[in-house]
DNA sequence: CCTTGGATCTACTCAGTGCATAGATTGTCT
DNA sequence: AGACAATCTATGCACTGAGTAGATCCAAGG
């Protein structure tokens, strides 16, 4: 054992050794069980065994700790639907389905980080990072959409109307699936998207 | 002047005569400034020249003053669907696209009230009243997209997917504006849903 | 008229929050 | 060894939603 490097698991003393991360992981729990609303930084300190002044030195308020945890989302997301369009043996219109199904999997299954990603108030909207991420996410659905090699645009571009379509139509509906419009419960929810998603998606021509 | 009939403008004294109204104009406008996040219930109070205690009497708790604020939005936005879609010399998807359009411009003029209406954490999801203005907005979309006398059905019914489709994608396109995606303040996004909505619209097939 | 009951409102308390500051502790570098 | 900087604790402040006890007022009935 040698005690010079710096080791992920120092015993806990005074200095906690990898406070940060502890953070990060305290306050994923705890947001996957209470909910944004329910969210706390005093309670995520509490459950990191920390003083409530603690996490100061790591994040600058409690908006940079949810700053974080929404890049880490994004990128997560970005991950999913990278993968989820990477199936070159299926035609365009399936991997963009594929894709679609893989968006609103994530915000079925990750329902909090999900709502956090979109809370602006709560988020630190000019952070680099959170802004990469977030891009990365919107590039993997583009990249498909518009093609590989199609010139990059603003968001806001009438040229990027058949991708804003697409994020569009899939974020509307894993939006209303997670805000109970197919009814309330995470059960009845995936059940509904299961049932409806493909059928939706029928309806979008890009 | 008649002292008998009881009215909405009495002389302030120690009962104030119409809290409840107040106290609803009092939170919407403290809503529109301070958006969803920033809204408290001492502050509606001290807005309205009452105690903070005195909500109480016509609202439970804060939830059932969101949710009473939630339902008046509903029902509005179910006017001006209604409204949008009215004009029936325009052919179906005419009419489906200003309704689209209607929603849209909804969402970002009240843009915290429409927020409001989605924070399944915040309302009372049960309150009997949320559910019908709720669905008198939906039903507004759905009669235009399915006809006048499809079969009533479940949200989550698959015979649903085209009414479904483009309530998905408006939602998600204004939850898209209003969340910064176009870029953040209000003048951006309702620059960019102005050039972009009819464009994303047209990728909508029902 | 006058009293009595119920509704409304005030005043106070409590637990909980985010944030700021001051001070204790510890690892590291010279 | 000594000093410094980073990390963590402890405390205090202003704010929140919610609960309680009591003051005030209105509108009946005697």
């Amino acid at each position: 054992m040698n005690p010079n490097l710096p080791s992920v698991k120092m015993a806990r003393g005074y200095h906690h050794g990898d406070l940060r991360a502890t953070l990060l992981g305290a306050a994923k729990s705890l947001l996957a069980e209470k909910g944004v609303e329910g969210f706390s930084l005093r309670e995520t300190a509490r459950r990191a065994g920390v003083s409530s002044g603690a996490p100061k030195h790591h994040f600058r308020d409690v908006r940079a700790l949810l700053t974080a945890i929404a890049t880490l989302a994004f990128d997560e997301l970005a991950d999913r639907l990278e993968a989820a369009s990477s199936d070159c043996s299926a035609d365009r219109m399936t991997r963009i389905h594929g894709q679609g199904a893989a968006y609103v999997r994530f915000a079925l299954e990750q329902r909090a980080r999900f709502d956090l990603m979109w809370r602006v108030a709560l988020l630190d909207m000019n952070d680099p990072e959170r802004c990469r991420a977030g891009d990365r996410a919107f590039a993997a659905m583009d990249r498909l959409v518009r093609g590989e090699d199609a010139p990059e645009l603003e968001h806001s571009d009438p040229r990027m109307a058949p991708s804003i379509a697409c994020w569009s139509i899939v974020h509307g509906f894993a939006r209303l699936a997670i805000d109970g419009t197919f009814g309330l419960g995470v059960d009845a929810a995936e059940r509904a998207a299961d049932a409806l998603l493909p059928a939706v998606l029928a309806h979008l021509s890009v």
